[in-house]
DNA sequence: GCCGTTTTCGGCCCGACTGTTTTCAGTCG
């Protein structure tokens, strides 16, 4: 068992002892071994099994969770989840996803309905069944039906890195099958779609057949859907998230990856492009109708080429003017990885980060940049224990004497914050305070139900303080969980093109905010773009990948973004404001 | 349930908003 599926049954356990009303430092125990479980670099599984090992070596876990552990690896449950679930449906779980009920409002809800489902829960706030118990009433009710059909909208999709996750998983496992050369991932997933509904993953060598069998065999298949001589579809994992296999022959392998990458708009567009030109395109090949010669179909460039076109990148392929700029020669140099010299927004054990200033820049380093700027919170997140000014100034002259002496681990650090923008626009710390730092991202974390026009002019506001360089996940949204807030995008997006303020691209796979659609149109209007992971752990600066990505579907290149500057350029950057 | 020590017990646990209240519990970040 992997660590990650140990630290669900940690996590979901911590949600029932909740609802259950158990001691509250009991439950963060839980939450708190989750996480030091799915962060740590070896399998946990590995270590419950050496006798020389002990995994209360492990910070966080103790010889009670290490009593847990080695049940939840032997059995995948632990007898307090067990008992927990004798007294609450499992979609207790479920109810929890919906906003405004807490675990004291569900554990009430249980104890006066016998309910175990979203629409029995719907029917009650229909018939104003939740409105005659204790501190609950009309406005509730209200709020729990909007939720809900919000929480209806987004099942059924899963965070980009969730699907990236499976997809590895399956191309090593089906990758290992002898006669198959390679297995591609297309789809959603390919484009980089912030959240994806279902894998497709395409299979070609000499045994890819064999693949199919293996993968409807696969240990974490819960379901298979469907299983015929070239495709078969499985619901993987307990989440339920369909995967559907494709074995190809080698000269249809381009077509069929253009095909399944679609989107369906792009390959109507392509198909019709395609008619026009006396072609047929199908996921088999290009075929001319006249005669019906087969004129591309093994590579995809090959069929792009045939179709008077470049290749186009999966990430612009929306029909949103990708085939028209291909079709003139005027497709945009993308932003890649490898562009990135540095990351701009990480937070430390100062606050509700998991490592230190020195572990974060050691992590860094290994991923080859050049410089990171750190950005704890700012005192308004108390419950992070943000930063006041006197931390800050503090930490401003920790970092001058780093860099002065020389990091250790090579790199060039700079004293940065993620200030609250608070209800009235203005910044959480003073001026001074500000000032004495190299990078201010300015960010909302509060009060996100304002209406549009009170939340533009707080947006504004925060943007006319001069130490403002940054704006922080400008939305708020968080995928599959919370609409961003609303607010007039394009008048903040143009008060920071004329005060030189950045646009942040949370990286994070949970925001990947600001996202394609926004960032092209703000970069239409002069915008430039920072691209930053948010990481609260070492591991979470690999989030990188998702916000370039989410860069490139804003068809960015490398100068379009703040963090493509060596050291000395960007160090530049940051002292000239207009 | 973990941690750390003034070493086997006490601390961990903030602050604002909201709705349903008549003084505050529950939710959320």
């Amino acid at each position: 068992m992997e660590n990650q599926e140990i630290a669900r049954v940690l996590w979901e356990t911590a949600d029932l002892m909740e609802i259950a009303g158990e001691d509250s430092f009991r439950i963060r125990s839980y939450r708190n071994g989750a996480t030091a479980v799915e962060g740590y670099p070896e399998r946990i599984a590995d270590i419950l099994r050496d006798p020389h090992r002990n995994v209360t070596e492990i910070p966080g876990i103790g010889k009670g969770l290490a009593q847990v552990l080695a049940e939840i690896v032997e059995r995948g449950s632990c007898e307090r989840r067990d008992l927990l679930l004798q007294k609450f449906p499992p979609t207790a779980l479920e109810f929890l996803k919906i906003q405004g009920l807490g675990p004291k409002s569900i554990a009430l809800i249980f104890q006066h309905y016998r309910i175990s489902t979203i629409d029995e829960l719907e029917r009650l706030c229909q018939e104003h069944k939740l409105r005659v118990l204790p501190r609950m009433g009309a406005k509730l009710e209200e709020k729990v039906l909007r939720s809900i059909a919000q929480y209806r909208q987004r099942s059924g999709r899963y965070l980009l890195s969730y699907a990236e996750g499976v997809a590895a998983e399956l191309i090593e496992a089906l990758g290992q099958v002898p006669g198959v050369d390679a297995v591609t991932p297309a789809g959603s997933l390919r484009r980089g779609r912030e959240t994806v509904g279902d894998l497709d993953l395409l299979v070609t060598g000499p045994s890819a057949h064999a693949a199919l069998e293996r993968f409807v065999t696969y240990p974490r298949v819960e379901e298979v859907l469907g299983r015929g001589e070239n495709k078969a579809s499985a619901k993987v994992g307990r989440e339920g998230f369909q995967v559907d296999v494709r074995a190809l022959a080698p000269e249809n392998f381009g077509a069929a990856l253009q095909y399944f990458t679609g989107s369906k708009d792009h390959n109507v567009a392509i198909r019709t492009r395609a008619v026009k030109m006396g072609l047929k395109l199908s996921e088999y090949g290009l075929v001319r109708v006249e005669g019906d010669i087969r004129v591309a179909g093994e590579t995809e460039a090959g069929v792009y080429e045939a179709l008077g076109l470049p290749w186009i990148p999966p990430e612009l392929r929306e029909n949103c003017g990708e085939i028209e700029a291909a079709a003139e020669g005027r497709l945009p140099e993308l932003v890649e990885l490898q562009h990135i010299r540095g990351d701009l927004h990480m937070h430390t054990t100062e606050t509700d980060g998991r490592a230190t200033l020195d572990e974060m820049a050691e992590a860094a380093r290994a991923r080859g940049y050049q410089y990171i700027a750190i950005t704890d919170h700012s005192k308004a997140l108390a419950m992070a224990n943000g930063l006041d000014e006197k931390r800050v100034v503090a930490f401003a002259r920790q970092v001058r004497e780093i860099n002065r002496n020389g990091a250790p681990s090579g790199l060039r650090v700079f004293s940065g914050i993620e200030c609250d923008i608070l209800k009235d626009g203005a910044l959480d710390l003073a001026p001074d305070a500000l000032a004495e730092l190299d990078l201010v991202i300015a960010s909302v974390h509060s009060h996100m139900n304002m209406e549009a026009a009170e939340m533009t002019d707080r947006l504004m506001r925060a943007l006319e303080c001069p130490h403002v360089r940054i704006l922080g996940h400008p939305t708020g949204r968080l995928l599959l969980h919370r609409d961003p807030f609303p607010f007039d995008f394009d008048r903040v997006a143009a008060e920071a093109v004329r005060r030189g303020v950045w646009l942040e691209i949370n990286a994070s796979p949970e925001r990947l905010d600001l996202h394609g659609a926004l960032i092209r149109g703000a970069k239409a209007k002069g915008a430039r773009f920072a691209i930053s992971t948010d990481a609260h752990h070492p591991k979470q600066l690999d989030y990188m990948r998702y916000g370039v990505v989410t860069a490139r579907r804003g068809w960015l290149g490398p100068d379009d973004i703040l963090n493509t500057l060596a050291a000395e350029p960007f160090a530049a950057a940051l002292q000239s404001r207009p």
